[in-house]
DNA sequence: AAAGAAAGTTCGGTCACCCTAAATCGAAAA
DNA sequence: TTTTCGATTTAGGGTGACCGAACTTTCTTT
């Protein structure tokens, strides 16, 4: 159907536009480490293929087709990291790259399989939604650590950003999906917070740990 | 490492050198489906990454180099396709287009899990051996089918050639893996066999069946 | 041994995907 | 409003992987 680095450019695409209000080549262009010269080049072609509707100096933007082919891709991806850790015993943070490249293999039969063996799963191990076969993904109304207040008791939903060494960071401090944790004080001058959860009666977080974490009250 | 081609042909290099004592550009082109003029200058260039030896004008034979490496991509596949059976639960037919793309993943510890999840196993679901690490492989010394004498009863241990078509018509009868058959007669006319087993009384094989079944007494 | 057929190579292309350097555009600053 | 500068496109190239046509070598047949 699309080729690989196709794919890899709609599901970029697709999830930097579910971040921002505009895509420019430029974001693309770094997300991917592609030179804007070679994304220009791929935007006009996806655009014949009616992925992409693309102006010259314009912001980018999926057609309806390109965002349901990027949502399948993505959840291709999903599922696999579900599975991997799920029904394969990986840590979250050994998944992505994995999913990175089985995302591309071509049998709707295996990612259905996956799917059933799975129970038919609505998240990822990182909180993330699974879209499902029409392509069709609702993220849940969370907030983030960052926005809630001293006091709250929050749970957490999801992690943005799935790097590898953030992941790790989370398990030195066995923060994990579902966990509950109470806010005890917020340092003014860089905004890290202290919580507490489990048996840990005070761990401080920094600001940018607690933007990218996601919770539910 | 090697490009999605150079494994390709590396691995379809390699199992032809296992049926046939001399392997041409012919028979590679033939068997990826791929132009003369085209597989000549991909050993050109497998050879200056020293796993072919190239000479114009003479068969191919891979070097030392070469035959691991192919051995090792084998290994990714047969794991993928003993996988896919045993624990996704897919039929031995349904399996080697899937093993085709997933051969190429770059992850040992993904096929180090598969490994070890399925406890380290020796064959694949069609009966073939699994490389081992180092990319070892050996082969049980089977006998075909079409070989037997009027009388013998033996045990099915592999098939070869796993084209859908024949792996379907091997589930229609209920042949399978350590299925134990005895052959009632043999027809001098054509060499097809009638053989019973189960409660299968009288199956006529022909002889490109017979051919395609190696068999233990 | 000569001729013809088959196999293999060489040569000149195409297409996908990537690049750098140079020109151009457009938004922010002066 | 003009300047300036980052973002973007255009132009020109490179590599990997494929092809057909034409040529050469080797094998087979007579
Ligand atoms: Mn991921
Ligand atoms: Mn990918
Ligand atoms: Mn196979
Ligand atoms: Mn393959």
């Amino acid at each position: 159907m699309h080729s690989l680095a196709e794919e890899n450019y709609l599901k970029t695409l697709f999830s930097l536009s579910n971040d921002k209000a505009e895509v420019n080549v430029n974001d693309l262009s770094k997300r991917l480490g592609i030179k804007m010269p070679t994304v220009t080049s791929m935007m006009k072609k996806l655009a014949t293929k009616k992925l992409v509707h693309y102006e010259s100096y314009k912001p980018l933007r999926l057609t309806e087709k390109g965002k349901k082919e990027a949502a399948l891709i993505i959840r291709k991806h999903r599922l696999t990291e579900m599975y991997l850790v799920e029904k394969m015993g990986f840590g979250w943070e050994q998944v992505h790259e994995i999913a990175e490249q089985i995302e591309h293999i071509q049998s709707s039969e295996f990612f259905a399989k996956m799917d059933e063996l799975l129970g038919y799963p609505k998240l990822d191990p990182h909180g993330s939604p699974i879209p499902d076969k029409n392509g069709k993904m609702v993220w849940s109304a969370y907030s983030k650590l960052s926005e809630c207040k001293k006091g709250d008791t929050v749970k957490i939903t999801a992690v943005i950003n799935t790097s590898e060494e953030f992941l790790k960071f989370l398990n030195s401090r066995e923060i994990h999906i579902g966990l509950k944790l109470k806010i005890k004080s917020i340092e003014p001058f860089d905004n890290s917070m202290v919580v507490t959860y489990d048996k840990r009666n005070a761990e401080t977080l920094s600001q940018i740990v607690c933007e990218r974490l996601l919770v539910e009250k």
